[in-house]
DNA sequence: TACTTTCCAATTGTCGACAATTAATTATGG
DNA sequence: CCATAATTAATTGTCGACAATTGGAAAGTA
């Protein structure tokens, strides 16, 4: 399995219209369309999508919109209603809390999977991800790298290597999304500089040594410390909105 | 949150139409239907399904049928190839382990947050559900309590106690239906007698405890059991197998 | 006979129209 | 003026028909 070239993660094209010799089908093309519009937050969170508009923004007919809209259901960027409507998903900050939590348990487990099945291509194409990462403008700017879409090419790659179909299923097409949008909708350009990456290359070092008691440890505690990272954020937003108010 | 009165999981209504009150629309109801048939095994695993014959069958026309068909997928309960066809999922051993290994992941997580944070009532809920199955025939006959429905009754309860929505929508409305199927498909009438329900009964002293780590390497401990039980006795089936052929 | 090519039947994908339900607006009465 | 009820507009749910694609069957050739 070759690792990823660049920082595009999973078949998550860009806007322009996605190449359609992959796309077999125009409700998959109009999925992925809204998909990226909901993930960059070009449709706001907790705005009304209405299947009349979208059949004409995107010129198809409602048929195969309502298809991909039941595939944004299911991987929970919109929320539907039965005779009423759909909304696109607006994660509270319990509920961000409870995803890194799943990350949490799921991550861990699959670094150790990692420790245990990888082949040493996979460890090196992780390694050529890191480099790759190091070399790019935010980072030496010292700015949010673990923030960024190469944060997730990194957990990408690891969730591969762990050769569990069904945990690479969960984590990749459906949380991920989600991990995505929140990084938008929290307008989460946080500030953990360089301690990700380090952290980043520690538990390589555990994958490659084949130490998975370790790399399950690390990448919890790399979770662990995002999740907190996070919370305090919040949590010092929250205490300068109120001060504000008391002004 | 009421505990489960009755064994029937979920809204899993048994066949006889589910009550058309609660049921808001025809892809719902038909929805339910075809999941109950795919996991009772009346529609074989692997076998082709054709959108044309579960519209004659069920009576109603392509569209909502298609709407269901793509809830079923979400589910993972059937795979579709676009222009091609969808076929009832058929999970291998491999992939059988894989589920458990997730279910011990994310069950040990859900039994230490509900160590933390289930209510008294809610415990009490979870001892009624433990005294309802120990007063079944199947139990007190010394078969296989772990591999029925009633299990799942339990699990089902704690997941719901670790009040996270997030791991609640992953495990109960993802991957608990895999479980039952599978059980279906591998005809697991397994044997692991009174051990599993002794193992209940000590989880849920040690959630009443609020002792979260004994909570979460108890359940942790006992889903691996369960996963060694079952790749022991598929060892033992293949073994036998085997001889026979060579016979 | 074996292999390729052509054709056809069946299934899936897409569309537009109609029915059912909901939310909002207006009308009405206290 | 407010609350309640009827009406209306808009949206979702459902249906049948047509177009596009696929897999296999039949025909043809080496």
């Amino acid at each position: 399995m070759a690792p990823l070239a660049t920082s595009s993660l999973n078949a998550t094209e860009n806007s322009p219209e996605s190449n359609s010799s992959e796309v077999r089908t125009l409700a998959e093309r109009v999925f992925n369309q809204l998909q990226d519009a909901i993930v960059r937050g070009e449709l706001a969170p907790g705005s009304k999508i209405t299947e009349p508009g979208l059949s004409k923004t995107y010129g198809i007919s409602r048929g195969p919109l309502r298809e991909a809209m039941r595939r944004l259901e299911a991987h929970r960027l919109i929320e539907r209603v039965p005779h009423v409507g759909a909304r696109v998903v607006q994660l509270s900050m319990k509920e961000l809390l409870e995803l890194f939590d799943l990350r949490e348990a799921l991550e861990s487990m699959a670094a150790r999977l990692a420790a245990e099945n990888m082949t040493p291509e996979e460890v090196q194409g992780l390694r050529d991800v890191l480099a790759l990462h190091e070399g790019q403008a935010d980072l030496k700017r010292g700015e949010a790298y673990y923030q960024r879409e190469g944060d997730l090419d990194f957990h990408y790659c690891i969730v591969q290597g762990s050769h569990n179909k069904m945990l690479m299923n969960l984590l990749c097409d459906d949380l991920y999304y989600l991990v995505r949008l929140y990084r938008t909708q929290f307008s989460a350009s946080g500030t953990r500089p360089q301690r990700a990456f380090v952290e980043h290359h520690r538990i390589v070092d555990a994958i490659e040594a084949g130490d998975a008691e370790l790399a399950e440890l690390l990448m919890r505690r790399h979770v662990s410390a995002s999740r907190a990272n996070v919370a305090d954020r919040y949590a010092a937003a929250l205490e300068q909105s109120v001060s504000k108010s008391q002004r």
